[in-house]
DNA sequence: TTTACATGCCAC
DNA sequence: AAACGTGGCATGTAAA
């Protein structure tokens, strides 16, 4: 059963039961529309799947009001991926868009989200119209017929179980990334502090160095003679001249090769700063909201970490974040990730996701027998009669379209073992030289390049061209390894035993979930984790020999696993 | 003063 | 080992 569902900004909505996508009985409207999702929700039988605009905007005031969904057709990120499909990427996805250009009128821009938006912990009431409808468009009666046209494009697709499978895994991720962003990553702003002090001195006064930092400078001034700002790639570039060693960037690995006395302060200097800067107090300030415990009001001060994340905010299908660089926690303050009291944090990653993601989609024997193992790399080696360190950058080289270096006898060697899955990323690659457009295993289609053939026309349309084959070269199995994700969270909420408020899969990125769960829940977790691997497999690829392992650890403390 | 771009480093 | 794919974001610097 679908249901369509349009919320009416007040807490109520208008809903209305769909079969397939023609509409069955009458439209109604609801005063309290998260009570009425709430109620059929509890239902028995098949869940529904909820018809709606755009998850981030219905979706966070049904969770604040304790509900949640376990299936829905988000109509954007629907419209986002069949546009992409017809090589229309970019072109404006919101539900008011959908429309009008069904029905050739101007089509509205999409609506600019703020970060925080969704987040947030007011409540918005179901926020105001952003489908950029034209005013006096019956909203509901609009996502009922872009709905229904979506169904139809997508029936018409080149592999429509394939696409409907990642329209049904997109939506399914928007659920989790609203929920995630709800629950949040639990974060102790003691701890963080801690280890910022530990690190770089106590917490200086608003715009001054920490001390750590303050000492490193005046030291490397000592040393270079006169005061330098090592926060200024032009005076560092400058200063390191004037002690002798030219330099033609500031880079950390450029610095590493030369041997003077200022290059370990500099390099000290930069990575201290880089973390006072991106993790330090101000952003425990703005991103960690402290909160106490009610459960334990005397314990330690506990907090929450919420990220915003942009489903496909990627284009190769991979979610962004909106404030906070979510996906970039550097290892120096994960320790600050710790479980609340009675709780666990449950880590699961996906080891080698990307060249295991290339021998099921290449249908690579050899390959897909060395993805049968616990450890690819190792038996990659033994394949080409190399080390593991030097099979895996052979590897990466293929995936990545790496030519330089000492790379390339070994491409040589894997393009003989591994005839299918290299001709696989090269075909991609060829394609993209051209100027042409590849898709994902599930049908996301990479953007196509704007004005191509002025591109390759310029002075450097030769490297423009090896520029977007390697982009296209990494697109098919990139975005493959998002949807391999995508189906990874859908199947964790959909096997995941129900949790207490606050618990949950708590983060994610890329190829790696972290669950926050009641300790007494914590092996059932684990169970229900082996299954959504297994499950995850046999969905997008069938009964193939590739495994994808998932590294695994319960502990109360990110940095410990 | 605001804006746009360049630089550099973090993550996967 | 070298600088190759996708990003976010802080900071410095120059243009507007």
């Amino acid at each position: 059963m679908r249901i369509a569902v349009v919320p009416d900004g007040e807490g109520g909505g208008r809903l209305r039961e769909l079969d397939g996508g023609a509409p069955v009985g009458p439209a109604r409207h609801v005063d309290d529309l998260a009570a009425e999702v709430g109620r059929i929700e509890g239902e028995a039988g098949e869940p529904p799947r909820w018809i709606w605009a755009a998850t981030e905007d219905v979706y966070p005031e049904l969770v604040r009001a304790g509900v949640r969904v376990r299936r829905c057709h988000d109509v954007e990120l629907t419209e986002a991926l069949l546009l992409g499909h017809a090589a229309r990427h970019g072109e404006p996805r919101s539900l008011g868009a959908a429309w009008a250009r069904a029905h050739d009128l101007a089509v509205p821009d999409d609506p600019v989200r703020r970060s925080g938006e969704g987040t947030t912990a007011q409540p918005t009431l179901f926020e105001a119209d952003r489908s950029t409808l034209p005013p006096g468009t019956d909203r509901l009666d609009a996502l009922i017929e872009v709905h229904r046209g979506q169904r139809e494009r997508v029936a018409e697709s080149p592999d429509p179980a394939r696409f409907s499978l990642l329209v049904a895994v997109e939506s399914a991720g928007a659920l989790a990334a609203v929920e995630m962003s709800h629950d949040g990553l639990p974060w102790r702003p003691d701890v963080h502090d801690r280890i910022l002090t530990e690190i770089l001195g106590p917490r200086p006064p608003a715009g001054q160095r920490p001390r750590v930092l303050a000492e490193l400078a005046a030291r490397i001034g000592e040393v270079v003679g006169h005061e330098v700002n090592p926060d200024s790639p032009a005076q560092v570039l400058r200063a390191m001249a004037w002690v002798g060693h030219p330099v033609e960037s500031t880079r950390s690995w450029v610095l590493e090769r030369i041997d003077h006395p200022v290059v370990p302060l500099l390099l000290r200097y930069k990575e201290l700063a880089r973390l006072h800067s991106a993790n330090g107090w101000s952003w425990l300030e703005t991103w960690v909201e402290e909160r106490r415990d009610p459960e334990h009001p005397d314990g330690p001060r506990t907090g929450r970490f919420r990220p915003d994340y942009v489903v496909g905010g990627v284009v190769s299908g991979r979610w962004a974040t909106r404030g906070g660089g979510a996906l970039q926690i550097p290892k120096a303050v994960r320790g600050a990730v710790r479980a609340d009291p009675g709780r666990l944090l449950i880590r699961a990653d996906a080891g080698q996701l990307e060249p295991r993601v290339l021998a099921a989609v290449s249908g690579d024997r050899a390959l897909a027998e060395a993805a049968a193992e616990e450890d690819l790399y190792a038996r990659l080696a033994a394949h080409v009669g190399d080390d593991r360190e030097r099979a895996k950058i052979g590897m990466l080289s293929a995936m990545y379209g790496q030519t330089s270096g000492d790379a390339a006898p070994l491409l040589a060697t894997m393009r003989r073992l591994y005839p299918r899955a290299l001709g696989y990323v090269d075909a991609a690659a060829r394609t993209g030289e051209g100027g042409g457009i590849v898709r994902s295993w599930l049908g996301r289609t990479s953007p196509a390049p704007s004005d191509w053939t002025a591109t390759i026309a310029r002075a450097d349309g030769e490297r423009r061209r090896r520029a977007h084959g390697r982009f296209t070269r990494n697109f098919v199995v990139q975005a493959t390894a998002a949807e391999w994700a995508l189906v990874l969270l859908a199947s964790l909420r959909q096997e995941s035993p129900s949790m207490p408020e606050g618990c949950g899969i708590v983060f994610f990125v890329h190829d790696e979930v972290v669950l926050h769960v009641p300790e007494e829940l914590a092996e059932e977790t684990v169970r229900a984790i082996h299954r959504a691997e297994a499950l995850t497999r046999t969905t997008l690829f069938g009964d193939t020999p590739v495994r994808f392992p998932l590294d695994i650890s319960v502990t109360d403390c990110y940095a410990k696993t």
